[in-house]
DNA sequence: CAAGATTGACTCTTCAATCTTG
DNA sequence: CAAGATTGAAGAGTCAATCTTG
């Protein structure tokens, strides 16, 4: 086999276990995830997503911002809205900050009554695949690093060049 | 906020840092990962992971298996496949196995240079963005953990009831 | 001209149906 | 009939271009 471990071509052992890791758990849980909204509560994972970040903000969110926020383009986000909106879960307003620019989702009543009924499973998936895995010690530290490279990649796509001295990572688009 | 924190009907602060955090760094390093491979590399993500599970398994692999390891229905291995032959860094073969139904896919001379064009970009970002960011002591197990949650999920999806008491997740298709 | 949002064209991915072999 | 693989249609997601407002 053509390695060259140790010259930092590739990956080390721990790493890759930690990415292979990392990828699939990631894929195969949205997977099941996805089948589950879908099935039980005609929800796409996206419009789940959507849902949750509009319920924890008081009902109502900027585009934008809830693009950022579900890791999602503009694009995504409109599209995800216009079928949210066909079926009376949510609803689009003129921003109230009154830039005519700006327009917001705002979560209707239904949009209500629909993550009632379906954030229970969703939480049940999640700990039982995920965070009763990991366990109650090591969760905590799992959090933890979870969230650390996921500001630094936030941060690295906002095009900000890292104070890290050890982070030549700015090449990578 | 409707929330009902503690009863088990919503996920605590920790679970939902370990699963936001989780999801989001995933999405993001996938999006960097792809971006950076396609335009320095003409590949795509799937395409690159074809190319590196084939090197790491001498070259020749079912495309049933193929499948399985990169996390990807049979469909999208074809239509992967059939693009990377058309570039010929791939070609198909009928099954060594002697089972006239079995196809497996053969790395070409052409895709492990590809490989070894790229293999270096892929290994740093991954370094960079993730690895580097949990640190060296944390990185080990965050590696179980990962592995832990992916093979516990593997054996979900092949419908396996879990041995484990506090598993009721077998209910989620 | 820049920012927020939307649209359309295109790619990636999945699902259901099909074909072939065991 | 089951398993391996492929095909075609449809959904999800992204990018580039457009429109509107600041």
């Amino acid at each position: 086999v053509s390695d060259f471990l140790g010259t930092g071509r590739h990956l080390s052992p721990v790493e890759l276990r930690a990415w292979t890791g990392f990828l699939d758990s990631g894929r195969m849980l949205e997977h099941v995830l996805a089948n589950h909204l879908a099935e039980e509560h005609q929800l796409s994972h996206r419009e789940y997503e959507v849902l949750v970040r509009l319920d924890g903000n008081g009902g109502r969110m900027r585009m934008t911002t809830l693009a950022q926020q579900i890791v999602a383009s503009g694009a995504l986000v409109t599209q995800t809205i216009v079928r949210l909106e066909d079926r009376s879960l949510v609803q689009r307003e003129p921003a109230q900050s009154g830039d005519g620019r700006g327009v917001e989702a705002v979560l209707l009543s239904k949009g209500r009554e629909a993550l009632a009924e379906s954030a229970a499973d969703h939480a049940a998936i999640i700990r039982t695949l995920l965070t009763d895995r990991i366990g109650g010690a090591r969760l905590a530290d799992f959090a933890d690093a979870a969230q650390s490279v996921a500001e630094h990649l936030r941060a690295h796509r906002r095009g900000e060049s890292c104070e890290d001295p050890d982070c030549p990572a700015a090449r990578y688009g």
